[in-house]
DNA sequence: CTTGATTGGTACGATATCGCACTATATAGG
DNA sequence: CCTATATAGTGCGATATCGTACCAATCAAG
């Protein structure tokens, strides 16, 4: 009995994570450009995070896709002029990923676009709560990450 | 400084979310047979949970996706046989969504299939941390669709 | 009733995701 | 060195998501 219950409690969390993330993906989109989408923020994101200079089969593994997919969005930031694609000197086979000051720009734009919505968020819902939560899910997710086979 | 470090805060508690939901969406799909993803199962599981006879409009308003996008979801389950569309005797324009005992078998089936999982991550994970958050997640949920425009 | 506006559903096109197959390059074993 | 294997990237095809346009049915105003 009481693994049911646990178990229903763990199905719902998965179940709310699922609509949070729609919506905070939603928010985030309606932020970029057109013809740009969540990845390929997360890609300018990770890239200003980490430092620029990144092959795409390193960025394929940091965000668990297939590397097609990768290929797939940095086409398209290149397209945007987002980030330049130049040959990796370490490795005849491979490419590396360099920021545009265009692709900072975005980045750094978006973020304070969605400043007021994310204050406003802070200001009416319990601070102490959203605290609370966070290591919570970053072990969760570290946890959730290793039993992955 | 404080709405700084609080808006980093939030900005990694949806970046944690998104991870999770890659993950638990990943798990969730190694169980379904070829050609069902994450949308199909929880698509059944609605239709259970809240009972079936629900027009396509319905669910696409519970799971806040574009209709075609549902009609396109209902038409994959329909081709595998999990779910019967009828003329809604209502309305002339909608249809109704009845389940078939396959696609009951198919939702329970695969919630077993996953239960040893889950239990495993209750019994490793510490369960008062995962029923503390749950709430917490499901206000945030609730703000953020309120707060939806 | 009639007619204009609204609503449920779908066709279609653009883009996204991802598995498979292939090429080019790199690496490891002998 | 040579050769077999592994790795990085891409082309292609199948399916997914979603906006636009459209049709048919319903509803609402008179």
């Amino acid at each position: 009995m009481k693994d049911n219950l646990d178990l229903s409690v763990l199905f719902d969390v998965f179940k709310e994570i699922g609509i949070i993330e729609q919506l905070s993906r939603a928010l985030l989109e309606a932020r970029l450009p057109d013809g740009l989408i969540a990845p390929h923020f997360s890609v300018l994101s990770h890239l200003i995070n980490r430092g620029d200079g990144a092959t795409p089969i390193d960025m394929a593994r940091a965000f668990q896709v297939p590397k097609t997919s990768m290929t797939h969005t940095l086409k398209g930031l290149e397209k945007g002029g987002y980030v330049t694609l130049r040959p990796n000197p370490q490795d005849g086979r491979s490419k590396q990923v360099w920021l545009t000051d265009k692709g900072r720009d975005l980045r750094n734009g978006t973020l304070q676009a969605m400043a007021p919505e994310m204050l406003k968020l802070v200001s009416e819902f319990d601070t102490d709560r959203l605290l609370a939560i966070a290591p919570v899910l970053t072990d969760l997710r570290i946890y959730m990450d290793a039993a992955r086979d």
